[in-house]
DNA sequence: GCCGTTTTCGGCCCGACTGTTTTCAGTCG
């Protein structure tokens, strides 16, 4: 938690230093703010072995910066540098169409130093009369400050994406769209997606222009260009989009698809090599186009292997695809089956029988049915006696359906204490065991942590399923001590989950590749309760492949025998 | 403030759209 404190920081010393004017200073802030959020270590950790200079963008001076908040809990410079900037004018650029600048001006010419300020200065008319603004800023000003209270969040990649492939499909089936490709984060696969950047090949863009603009369930157009143009669904959600030439699409693709610090360090590789890098190609110094149909011909010409989207974060990806040794990450189609399934038997809402048959239509070898245990009464968990009916009724479906095995598995509850929900007498009678916190979710960090160590002490735990508790639009993670949970897991052959129901997807990317680090095992489970949810095993892949794991590293790519021989346990 | 197959000093990604202007600065992604 300490790195996002101290992110944030430099993301205010970033905005501060911008609204002063300062040149290239805050952009060297934000990268190092941005490298200290996603990294895995902790940076108290980092401090206490001297290694802070080891993070990308920390130099010396933002080095001591860190010693000092972790040493005082606060920084004199930014408290100096605050004096300098009045009121929350930082905030300001929080706001659609503020930028430095403009918030500059707005202070010196109005005194305004609040959201509330700037909302009364645009009310009362007076911004319409500054030099450089008028009443059309003036308006997007009081519709930038109704977005920004109401919060532009960012929405889980599950809910997404099936949003994204139908507006893929609609415009594919536009006559004058040749290639349509949605970039962006999500693209990449970010567990969370801020807005949909969509590329359009065409020649016609004027027409591709009129029709997204004039869709149905457009609610507002923010910006209508002759090839690019942004709009707000009804869903809240903003496309934001852009047509090429076909012949610049592999360009476009590399251009849009990010991230912002992977694109600007491949158009720095670029410039080094005495080419541009632009989203209409890749030229050399006489402005003649060398690549650019292709994303494959844009990083060869650079030297370097091609990323996965799900790999381009600048997380070390560009410098180890020049030495051609970038990992090879899980493919989507080697998953042979899925470790966390509800029946009706607790909350789910299909039978034991109408999940395997769904699983053999996947083409998995097997499933593990996984129903709550007994103190989850909100989700009907399964007392010992069901526990035992429900056991017999899968080795009866299983002597009935050949093509598929079904594991019997529970989700068993974390007790506050760190016991498990069911004695050992029972657990010994399961295929897979996984364990869980369902309650008390806010015990401070160490007790959480002792909590479920002890739990995994237990020898018949297989799984840890959703290690932080996090669920989107409910609760936040809780806290826990990842070096530790990583040890006994590694130690006690225990499988961290990546579970990716939509509002969970948990494991991160980045504690995905911490335990891969920490040579700890990954086991992706839908958390499936309707049969359709069986389908968003590819956004836990996508995940596994964000967090730079092979398929050794995901229990799901084993063949069941396979499966058997890594939990030592005999698998009938 | 960071960084180095162009540099320990002098660079620091690239282009579209908008509004307010009569040619462009500011913002955004």
């Amino acid at each position: 938690m300490k790195n996002l404190e101290i992110a944030k920081i430099f993301y205010e010393i970033a905005d501060i230093l911008e609204i002063q004017g300062i040149d290239f200073k805050p952009r060297a802030y934000r990268k190092a703010a941005k490298n200290i959020e996603s990294m895995p270590q902790d940076i108290e950790e980092l401090h206490k072995k001297n290694k802070l200079e080891e993070i990308p963008g920390v130099g010396e001076h933002i080095a001591k910066k860190i010693e000092e908040i972790i040493e005082t809990g606060k920084l004199k410079y930014l408290e100096k540098i605050r004096k300098q900037v009045p009121g929350h004018l930082n905030e300001l650029l929080k706001v659609q169409s503020i930028g430095p600048k403009k918030a500059k001006q707005l202070h010196d010419k109005l005194g305004v130093t609040t959201l509330k300020d700037l909302e009364d200065a645009a009310k009362s008319g007076k911004i319409r009369k500054l030099d450089g603004f008028g009443e059309t800023s003036e308006l997007d000003i009081l519709k930038g400050i109704e977005i920004y209270k109401k919060g532009k969040e960012r929405i889980p990649l599950g809910f997404a994406l099936p949003i994204a492939r139908e507006l893929e499909h609609i415009l594919t089936q536009l006559k004058d769209t040749s290639k349509v490709l949605v970039a962006g984060s999500l693209r990449r696969r970010k567990s969370t997606i801020g807005d949909l950047d969509v590329l359009v090949a065409s020649k016609q863009p004027e027409k591709i222009m009129d029709f997204v603009t004039a869709m149905k369930n457009v609610q507002r157009v923010l910006s209508r260009g002759t090839t690019k143009s942004s709009v707000i669904l009804e869903n809240g959600i903003q496309v934001d989009l852009r047509v090429v030439h076909d012949s610049d699409f592999g360009a476009a693709s590399q251009y849009f698809t990010g991230s912002k610090e992977h694109g600007i360090k491949t158009r720095i590789i670029a410039n080094q090599l005495g080419y541009k890098l632009s989203e209409y190609g890749l030229f050399n110094k006489n402005n003649k186009k060398v690549a650019g149909e292709t994303e494959e011909e844009i990083y060869k010409k650079l030297g370097m292997q091609c990323p996965e989207p799900e790999l381009r974060e600048d997380r070390g990806e560009i410098e180890l695809a020049q030495k051609n040794r970038l990992p090879k990450i899980i493919p989507y189609n080697a998953v042979k089956g899925d470790f966390h399934v509800h029946s009706n038997y607790s909350d789910g809402s299909a039978s034991i029988e109408e999940v395997a048959k769904e699983c053999i239509r996947l083409g998995y070898e097997y499933v593990c049915i996984a129903d709550h245990s007994k103190s989850t009464r909100i989700g009907n968990g399964l007392t010992e006696e069901r526990l035992l009916k429900k056991c017999k009724e899968i080795d009866q479906i299983n002597k009935k359906l050949k093509k598929i095995r079904i594991l019997r598995g529970a989700e068993v509850d974390i007790l506050a204490n760190g016991e498990l929900d069911y004695d050992n007498k029972i657990l010994k009678q399961l295929d897979i065991v996984i364990i869980a916190v369902h309650s008390k979710f806010k015990m401070p960090k160490e007790e959480m942590t002792n909590r479920i160590l002890k739990a995994m002490d237990n020898t018949y735990v297989n799984i840890l399923a959703h290690p932080t508790g996090v669920y989107y639009g409910m609760r936040e993670a809780y806290e826990i001590d990842f070096p530790r949970i990583f040890e006994k897991a590694a130690e006690k052959n225990i499988c961290l989950e990546i579970n990716c129901s939509a509002p969970r997807m948990d494991l991160s990317d980045i504690n995905i590749k911490a335990a891969i680090d920490n040579n700890v095992k990954l086991a992706i489970g839908t958390d499936t309760h309707a049969l359709e949810q069986l389908k968003t095993m590819e956004i836990g892949v996508a995940q596994a492949r964000r967090g730079w794991a092979t398929k050794k590293d995901i229990l799901n790519t084993r063949t069941l025998k396979e499966l058997g021989k890594y939990f030592n346990k005999i698998i009938i």
